[in-house]
DNA sequence: GTTGTTATGGACCGTTCGGTCTATTATAGG
DNA sequence: CCTATAATAGACCGAACGGTCCATAACAAC
């Protein structure tokens, strides 16, 4: 029988994130890449096909498990205004403490609209997040029937700028201080 | 006396300019560069130094010319909220059409925080668009004496998140039609 | 222990990268 | 027309890029 692989394959793609979200794709050499995720070319290759390749499985990791809505659970007993605030603190953190932000932010910039597989994975990414603050709110209005359903929709799709808008302006180096007012400032409207 | 310089130098940098705003810098190689730009190596080399200088020289141009706020005067007799919707939608079409939005939000993301140089021109151009933010609401404000500096200043700063945040949803090839919503929509509590 | 299978390290590949250098061309002043 | 000077084209450079390949090492089944 074989040799058995001897490492952790999802690990890989999870050290492999970590680069690309740093550096960004073209940012991010092979060289850095198997030193992070601590294997060999040969195994780099035949595990993963390509540095594309690899790249478009660590979107989707970054889908999977580090996209800030699969750490929301609507039906929690918070408010929303909290749980926003909590969203853009955390978002402004992973930028500052140098993780990267939100990948698909980065991927519109760098990509743009050059490379189809990107850009359907990124426009479905940011959908969701804007259907995670729709939900956020439409929870919370639950019991009040305050605002229209149009309104909700219009206000996710505000918050979802201003997600971007905070990671574009953290990266830019601007203080905490400055970058948490912006976003106790956005929701200040709700609740 | 000397063979007289066969191209414009501003003509040049402006050409690189397009360059680095559709693809960034790592993007951008030497050769796309001076086949945009219309020059020769030697010519790039003996002019501009490397490509990381003209890099810098180009931050400086867009700053100087093509960064909104060379285009807004506050003194103009136009509502705060007309002026704040066309530098929106402006922005908009910049990057649908293909000419790559704000050079300084582009390199917040692909150089964070690595490269001092950068990161000071960066920051001070996000710094100058809170800034004509703030002159026109100030201007508008002028004779209602409605909100408190506090206030205006604190506004400036949600536009300026949401300009960016709106520069990388139209990277991700959002509509246009939602696009121009959260433009809208983010300067509703506006007059 | 032998064998069959597969993971692995590292040599190797062509290409492209940013950058240098030289030979040539063009031209304004004498 | 000659000469000094500067702009240019393009050959050339080493390094790094993404990617291939092969000899070897490791291990499960027998």
């Amino acid at each position: 029988m074989a040799r058995p692989i001897q490492f952790d394959k999802q690990t890989a793609i999870d050290q492999a994130l970590c680069v690309f979200r740093k550096q960004g794709y073209k940012g991010s050499s092979l060289h850095d890449l198997i030193r992070a995720m601590n294997i060999s070319k040969s195994s780099f290759y035949e595990t993963f096909g390509s540095k594309y390749e690899l790249f478009l499985i660590t979107l989707a990791r970054f889908h999977e498990t580090e996209a800030v809505y699969q750490f929301i659970n609507p039906t929690d007993n918070i408010s929303a205004k909290t749980v926003i605030t909590n969203i853009f603190k955390q978002l402004i953190d992973s930028v500052i403490n140098g993780k990267g932000g939100c990948l698909f932010g980065n991927c519109a910039v760098e990509f743009s609209d050059t490379d189809a597989n990107i850009t359907t994975l990124v426009t479905s990414g940011i959908k969701q997040l804007e259907h995670m603050f729709y939900q956020i709110l439409i929870h919370d209005q639950k019991n009040k029937a305050v605002l229209e359903k149009h309104k909700i929709q219009t206000i996710a799709r505000q918050l979802t700028a201003t997600f971007y808008g905070l990671q574009i302006m953290a990266n830019a180096n601007l203080n905490r201080k400055e970058l948490n007012e912006i976003a106790s400032n956005s929701v200040a409207i709700l609740d």
